[in-house]
DNA sequence: AACGCTGCCTGTGGGC
DNA sequence: TGCCCACAGGCAGCGT
């Protein structure tokens, strides 16, 4: 389940290593990751390109290539993996869950892994790329410079759904998944069901900063690793030994000691501390 | 405009 | 052991 923080970890890691490197061809073997151009002429267009840089937009990977670029979202359990030639020219063996192949000219080959199947690509036309639907609506990148509180402030009076919905919505703030958006919860001390329109501007506040303080420490840890998460080298991110709630339900609250809970909002598992986050009003 | 619901998918784990 | 079902959850598309 990448979210932000591992969407950049993976980015890191690809812009080491397929920055260069030029297509061959393209093999896909589950047509409906692939949202646009149609299938073949995705294959064709890429042909003989090469990939330039690998850039990020939220949770979008964004490979941006001599003429096109590739918007390619890994939804939950999407994976990147680099296939090197062994030193007899074999390579490693095909999973079924490989439905992506790049053969790359050097003899690599850029795998789009996915068990799930629920990753989507899209190539478009360099310059256009931010006016393709999945983005053009997207909301800022959780860092001070970008997110401002007062834009917040403006979308928050407009919902009045639980906040923990509302974290989850791209348009406000982007990058925030169902790990995140319980921690933030959890730091902010606001229960998941408030409803937007009615924060105080204290509780504000303090979801304010506890975004970008999350997102920026999950970052620096390369991301979370719950079930099967890995970059494009099969590292794994560190930020799970950081969770304060989210999959703890029955552990001890580290803040004061009371019980963590789980509940739906929102449609989503949800993870809070009924004492430190309690339901006002 | 905001919101809730459904479909997309497969693997896992609990209950019986 | 094996079967069934709930659950995991990001996003697009739809109806209200």
């Amino acid at each position: 389940m990448p979210e932000l923080p591992e969407v950049e970890n993976v980015r890191k890691g690809l812009n080491e290593i397929v920055v260069g490197e030029t297509i061959d061809k393209v093999e896909v073997r589950w047509p409906r990751i692939i949202e646009s151009p149609e299938q073949n002429v995705f294959s064709k267009r890429l042909m003989g390109q090469t990939i330039e840089d690998v850039r990020r937009r939220g949770k979008f990977l964004l490979f941006y290539f001599t003429d096109d670029v590739l918007i390619s979202h890994l939804r939950m359990e999407g994976k990147y993996q680099l296939m090197v030639p062994e030193k007899d020219g074999r390579l490693p063996r095909r999973s079924k869950h490989m439905h992506i192949i790049f053969h790359l000219k050097s003899g690599r080959k850029l795998v789009y892994h996915d068990v799930r199947k629920f990753g989507r690509m899209s190539l478009v036309e360099k310059g256009s790329e931010f006016e393709h639907k999945s983005l053009e609506k997207l909301g800022p990148e959780p860092t001070k410079d970008a997110f401002k509180l007062e834009d917040m402030q403006e979308f928050l009076t407009r919902r009045k759904k639980a906040i923990k919905g509302v974290l989850l919505d791209q348009q406000m703030i982007v990058g925030l998944g169902n790990i995140y958006a319980d921690e933030v919860l959890f730091l902010a001390k606001v229960h998941p069901v408030t409803p937007a329109n009615r924060l105080t501007d204290a509780e504000e506040i303090r979801i304010h900063e506890a975004t970008i303080q999350i997102m920026g420490n999950a970052i620096k840890s390369g991301g979370t690793t719950i079930r099967t998460y890995q970059n494009a080298f099969g590292d794994e991110g560190s930020y799970q030994n950081h969770l304060k709630v989210y999959g703890k339900d029955g552990e001890a609250c580290p803040n004061c000691g009371n019980e963590i809970e789980k509940i739906k909002v929102a449609g989503r598992g949800t993870h809070y501390c009924p004492v430190c986050q309690p339901l006002k009003g």
